[in-house]
DNA sequence: GACATATAGTTGTTTATGCAACTAAACAAA
DNA sequence: TTTGTTTAGTTGCATAAACAACTATATGTC
């Protein structure tokens, strides 16, 4: 801890500036000029509906670190611009499960795409040993603040 | 870029999710407990004054990673809440200078304590190399999508 | 079965973000 | 001085987040 403190200063500005959502917000900017109208939010529940179709709203609150209500209206939003759509449950009728409309399955590939470009020019000059323990810390901080 | 493929899919929920900005959220958490009623974000802008006070909104837009609607917004919700104040530049007309009333002053100390114990508590388990290269890494990934 | 409790999802309110369009002052060139 | 450009800041609009309060269904216990 003493050990860390002269450190700790930096860090604030990363923290609670939004450096740390650069490249969310890159990728929402080369979405929009290959247009593909989403969110980057929207693209976070699309990206695990399509690793498994079908997720329940709560499944998706877990995998995309949101909360219910975040999942809710960003449901919400995609049913609207018919990327998915809500398919009560029938084992669990509290449940709705969360399927991908055609034109949602459709956007998979180009997005997929376009991202995987976003992720190459933002990571360029890092190496695969800094990205590794970049994703650890991320997670230790999300483990300890559980 | 081919090297790094097989690691980028875990990434992609950490820069859409909302993992990154956990210390965040707990940080505000904190300081509702504690009677200390701003955001996150007025924090960081109160941050730099704290360092260093008269700062114009320009200034502060650099310095947390803002654009300038997202900084007039939160120097309009300080003002408010009566913890900053806007004094025209005397030099340049165009600009405001952001100021800390005393209760903004105040603020500090216990703030900044409240802030130090989050960072710990977040950072439990991880080395200084390791919080050495996450930063090195967002430093980065935000120079190269600058 | 009846009651308490847990789980899934929704709604309301306040705050913040991203983007585009805007005003006003400063500066530069002719 | 006039005209054009840059810089500082504001406003409008749509989307998203945090938190609390809410409804409805499921489940566990007596």
């Amino acid at each position: 801890m003493s050990n860390n403190q002269f450190k700790k200063g930096e860090l604030y500005s990363f923290i609670t500036g939004k450096a740390s959502t650069a490249i969310g917000r890159r990728l929402q900017k080369n979405f929009k000029q290959n247009n593909i109208e989403i969110t980057i939010e929207q693209w976070s529940v699309l990206y695990h509906l399509w690793k498994e179709d079908g997720m329940s709203q709560q499944e998706l609150c877990d995998a995309t670190f949101r909360d219910k209500p975040s999942i809710t209206r960003l449901v919400d939003n995609l049913e609207r611009i018919k990327l998915v759509k809500r398919n009560a449950s029938k084992e669990d009728r509290r449940k709705n499960l969360i399927v991908l409309t055609p034109e949602g399955r459709e956007l998979e590939a180009k997005s997929m795409e376009i991202a995987n470009n976003t992720l190459n020019e933002s990571l360029q000059g890092v190496t695969n040993g800094q990205i590794e323990i970049a994703k650890e810390v991320l997670q230790m901080v999300y483990e300890n603040l559980k």
